[in-house]
DNA sequence: TCGATTTAGTAAATCGATTTAGTTGATAAA
DNA sequence: TTTATCAACTAAATCGATTTACTAAATCGA
C-alpha cells in the first residue's frame, strides 16, 4: 500500500523513466515486446499508478471539473450533481462543488476559486448576474456549461429543459380540466429568458384556445418578499382564478402553506399545478401534480457535453434541450 | 487574469523565487522591511495566486478531504455534506465526493481512489463491511472519521447522534401517550452498534416504565425483501401493536405506503413514529412525528475533527456524540 | 561495404512551487 | 587586524511525472 512511483517501476522493469512513461501512455511507437511485457509486469507486481498530481503539474490538466449550484441540499440539484457525478467517475473525472446560495458574490468568487485550482472545466447552475465574467471566463480558455437557467439565450453552451413547451402542456391540461383562468405565479422574469420562456409557454397555450393572458392572472412572487398579491386575496375577487400554475419550486410550497393556513382546500375551491418535482409528494394531504424536469439526465448531459468540450478544443455554440413530463397527482380538479 | 507564476512575482519585485516563497509562507525571519513591502506589492499587482498542484506535489498535502456516503441525493446526507462543504470552505479545503450506494464493493474502490488522490483525509459513512479496510488505511497514515454508522464501536474516530437516548426519548414518548404495544422496526443490528443503541434505548425505556420486550413486537426489514411480517397482518393478530416506531427512513415510507395502501389510517387505527427527518413531512396527509438526527451540525463536526486530525498527527480515540431532537406532529395518538 | 535509415531506448529539461545549503557584506568580538 | 557572527538574501535540489532531443545498434539499399 506504499506509494510507488515511475521510477521504481524502471527500475524493476530495468528500463528508464522515459520508457515507462511512454508505455504509461500508450505511445508504443518503437517498443518491443519484450520490454511492453516487463514493464506491464513490474506495474502490476508494485501495483502502481501514477501520482496523479505530478501528472497534473506537467500536462495542465487536472482530470477535475468544478461545478457550481445554488445548494446541493435541493431535492432537484442533488439529483443533477449525482448525474453529474456518475458521468465523471466513467471518464475518470473528479468534482469540486460550490454553493452560491444564489448569491452573485458567492458566484464570482467561486469562479474564480475552480480557475485557481486549475479545474479542466465548469458546470453552472447561474445566478444570471455574473454572465459577462462567465464569457470571461470562457473566453481565457476554460470550457463552461450552464444548466437550470439561461439567462439572455447567447449562452455558448447550454443544457437546459424545454420550458416553454413544458409550460404549454401544463397550461393545456389545465385548460383541458375546464379551467379558464389560471394564475400564472412566476419570479420577475425580465432578462431570465429561461423564465420568460415559461410565460411564453403558458400564452402559447392560452391563446392556442382562444384565451387572452389576462395580466391580472400573472402574479409575482420574490424570494424574499414572497407574493405580490395574497393568494388568499385573489381567490376574493370578483373574477378569481381556478388554478394555480406556480413556477418555482419555493413558491409551490409558500403557496401550498399558505392556502392550507388559510384552510382553502385543495382541489376543491382552487386547483394547483407546480414546476419541479416535489419530495414525496405522493404523501401528501393532497398529492400535488406537477411538472419535471428530469435533474439526473441534465447532469449527465451536461457532463457529456462539458467533458466533449475539453478534449476537442474547438467548440461552437451548443444547446441542449430536454423535454419534461407531467406527473398527475390529485391537486387539479376537473370543472 | 493570465496565470502569473512565482518566478514573475520575484522579478517584478528584484529579488529571487525563494524570497518570494519565504514570503507567502510567513518566514520573515531575515526580511527587511523593504524587500517584505515590495514583494507585497508585486504580489497585488500582478495578482498573483499560487499554483496549488505544484504545492501539493511538493508538499505531499493536497488541501482536499474524500467524502464517501451511500448517496448523496438523500435527505440528510445532502445536508451533512453542505455541512462539511462550508466548514472546508472556510479552510480552504476542498471535499470530493464518492457514492457507494451501499455496495461495499464501491466502498472499497472509493477508498482506494481517494488514497490514490492524495487527499489529506476522508469522512466516511460506512456500510459496515470494510471496518479492516478503513483501519488498514488509518495505520497508513490518513485520517479517517466516521460517521452516520457506528459499527463495531472502536472506530477511531466517529460523529454519530446519541441513537439510544434518542431512541429512549421516543419510546417513552409514545409510553406517556398510553401506548403499550409499541413495534420496533428495525434492519438487522447484529454486529451494528448504532442499530443495536436504537434498539437499547427502546428496551431501556420500556423496561424504565416497567414493561418487558416483546420480541413478536420487534420486527425486521431488509433492504431488498422488505418487512418480516406484513404490517397488516401484524395488525390482526390477537394483540395487535398500536404503535409502530421506525428506525430508518425507507423503513417508514414503505411502511407508510402499505398502510395507505391497505386504508389503514393514521394515527386513528396505529400510531406511527419514524427515525429521521422525512422531506416535507409537514404537508402529508397525516404530519408524520419522527426523531430527527442534526445532519448538517454532524457534518460540521466530521470535518471539524477531521482537520483537526490533518494538523495534529497525533490523535487518539475520539467520539462525538450529538443529541437528537423528537419533531412532534400528528401521527402518534393519545391512547 | 558504407552511409542512410530505422528501431529501441535513454538523458535531461520541464511543470511551479518549497526548502536546504550556501553566499555575501556588514558588524562584533578577540 | 583577523576571525566569528549575523542579517539578508540566493542557487540549486526536489516533488513525480512527461516529453524532447539525442544516442547506439541494427538493418537496408546500391
Amino acid at each position: 500500500m506504499s506509494k510507488i512511483k515511475l521510477i521504481d517501476v524502471a527500475n524493476l522493469a530495468g528500463v528508464s523513466k522515459s520508457t515507462v512513461s511512454q508505455y504509461l501512455n500508450g505511445r508504443f511507437d518503437y517498443m518491443s515486446e519484450k520490454t511492453k511485457e516487463r514493464i506491464k509486469r513490474a506495474v502490476s507486481e508494485l501495483n502502481y499508478v501514477p501520482n496523479p498530481i505530478a501528472r497534473s503539474l506537467k500536462l495542465d490538466k487536472t482530470k477535475t471539473i468544478g461545478v457550481i449550484v445554488r445548494d446541493i441540499t435541493g431535492f432537484d440539484t442533488s439529483r443533477t450533481i449525482r448525474g453529474i457525478d456518475d458521468y465523471c467517475k466513467t471518464s475518470d473525472y473528479n468534482v469540486l462543488i460550490y454553493n452560491t446560495d444564489v448569491d452573485p458574490e458567492v458566484e464570482a468568487r467561486s469562479l474564480e476559486a475552480l480557475y485557481q485550482l486549475r479545474v479542466d472545466g465548469i458546470i453552472i447552475a447561474p445566478t444570471g448576474k455574473n454572465t459577462d465574467l462567465i464569457n470571461k471566463y470562457i473566453a481565457n480558455g476554460l470550457p463552461i456549461v450552464n444548466f437550470q437557467l439561461e439567462h439572455d439565450g447567447n449562452e455558448k453552451s447550454i443544457i437546459i429543459s424545454d420550458y416553454r413547451k413544458a409550460a404549454y402542456d401544463a397550461t393545456e391540461y389545465l385548460i383541458t380540466l375546464g379551467h379558464q383562468r389560471i394564475c400564472f405565479v412566476t419570479q420577475d422574469f425580465t432578462n431570465v429568458k429561461s423564465r420568460m420562456d415559461r410565460y411564453l409557454g403558458y400564452a402559447d397555450a392560452l391563446n392556442h384556445y382562444g384565451m387572452p393572458v389576462d395580466e391580472q392572472l400573472v402574479q409575482y412572487w420574490h424570494r424574499n418578499s414572497g407574493f405580490q398579491s395574497s393568494p388568499k386575496n385573489l381567490l376574493n375577487e370578483i373574477n378569481p382564478p381556478t388554478a394555480f400554475f406556480t413556477q418555482h419550486l419555493p413558491i409551490t410550497t409558500e403557496l401550498l402553506a399558505m392556502l392550507n393556513a388559510a384552510n382553502i382546500s385543495i382541489p376543491d375551491d382552487v386547483s394547483l399545478l407546480g414546476f419541479d418535482d416535489i419530495p414525496m409528494a405522493a404523501f401528501f394531504k393532497v398529492p400535488i401534480t406537477v411538472v419535471t424536469q428530469n435533474p439526473y439526465e441534465i447532469g449527465r448531459e451536461a457532463t457529456k457535453l462539458l467533458l466533449n468540450n475539453i478534449n476537442n478544443k474547438e467548440w461552437g455554440r451548443q444547446k441542449v434541450m430536454l423535454p419534461c413530463s407531467l406527473t398527475e397527482r390529485l391537486s387539479c380538479k376537473k370543472l
